[in-house]
DNA sequence: TTACATGCAAACCCTTTGCAATCGT
DNA sequence: ACGATTGCAAAGGGTTTGCATGTAA
């Protein structure tokens, strides 16, 4: 719950829905509000923010989050994941440093990590492809070996 | 269209149904038929190999194959894929050497690649999660160079 | 024979869409 | 006031499930 982050977000969101004639929202900035009030290397999924924004009062619809969720990406406030499961995570974007996810195959927790070697691979690969590499997705499934693993697992 | 590879494929799928204690019915070995038909590097959906059957007079459901598709992937003759669309891809994994994929942006197309070094990150990241990394997915997103890019856009 | 597999269609689940009502600008 | 945005509910699209029928063993 960093004050000093929010207002960054939120005046980043700001400046881009100003730039493309877009309407500044109260619904949207809650959408912020939320995202930014989880830790930081939290994924949220669609249903789990409509929840707890419900919960906590706020008359938003699955539909508005879907929306803003979309512009947080496009903008940069905001990563969306797709691992194996069906539904897409979400996890926000301001203080991003790039990195890569470990998924347990068991309790699905999810993990992150940075290795340099990918930008290598990028790079080389980029060159032998003919391609300009613009992302890229890289997860590492795993059993993890953390105690509580078991406890956790999902059905 | 190996005859060798398909009966090889066949025989592993009689063995590993065998095992199972499962049945041999001649719906789930026509999907090897098919699946192995198609070029070693080539994906596809359900859907396309549903319709694709049915063309070719099968009789089969998609169920059947949903379910076929399953358990050629438990025993290692098809590898499922998961890239940023929402259908699952499909292809053969028995003369599989494992590589990663690039997709184009625009066009969708899959190119195949293989780099070392993801071993080295697997090896490298196992260690420091503490996690028996199992498999992984990794894919590169660029804008490809080739000629007929543009003209293979999709809605 | 008999339990497992199949085909079909309905159910599911996440996401998108259509539309009347709302609300920034 | 105008038109973009909202909430709601319905529609979409891929996948899964339930069930009566078929069939491998």
């Amino acid at each position: 719950m960093d004050k000093h982050i929010i207002d960054k977000a939120k005046r980043i969101f700001e400046d881009y829905l100003s730039r493309q004639g877009s309407r500044k929202t109260p619904e949207r900035f809650s959408v912020i509000d939320e995202l930014y009030a989880l830790p930081q290397d939290e994924h949220i999924d669609v249903e789990n923010l409509f929840l707890k924004m419900r919960n906590k009062g706020y008359t938003i619809s699955r539909a508005t989050i879907y929306n803003t969720l979309d512009l947080l990406v496009e903008c940069g406030l905001a990563v969306k994941h797709q691992f194996k499961d069906k539904v897409a995570l979400y996890e926000q974007a301001l203080t991003y440093k790039h990195h890569d996810h470990h998924v347990c195959n068991q309790c699905r927790k999810i993990r992150e990590f940075s290795d340099a070697r990918i930008n290598d691979i990028k790079e080389a690969m980029g060159k032998s492809l003919d391609s300009k590499i613009t992302s890229h997705s890289l997860v590492l499934y795993g059993d993890c070996v953390i105690e509580d693993c078991e406890n956790l697992k999902l059905g």
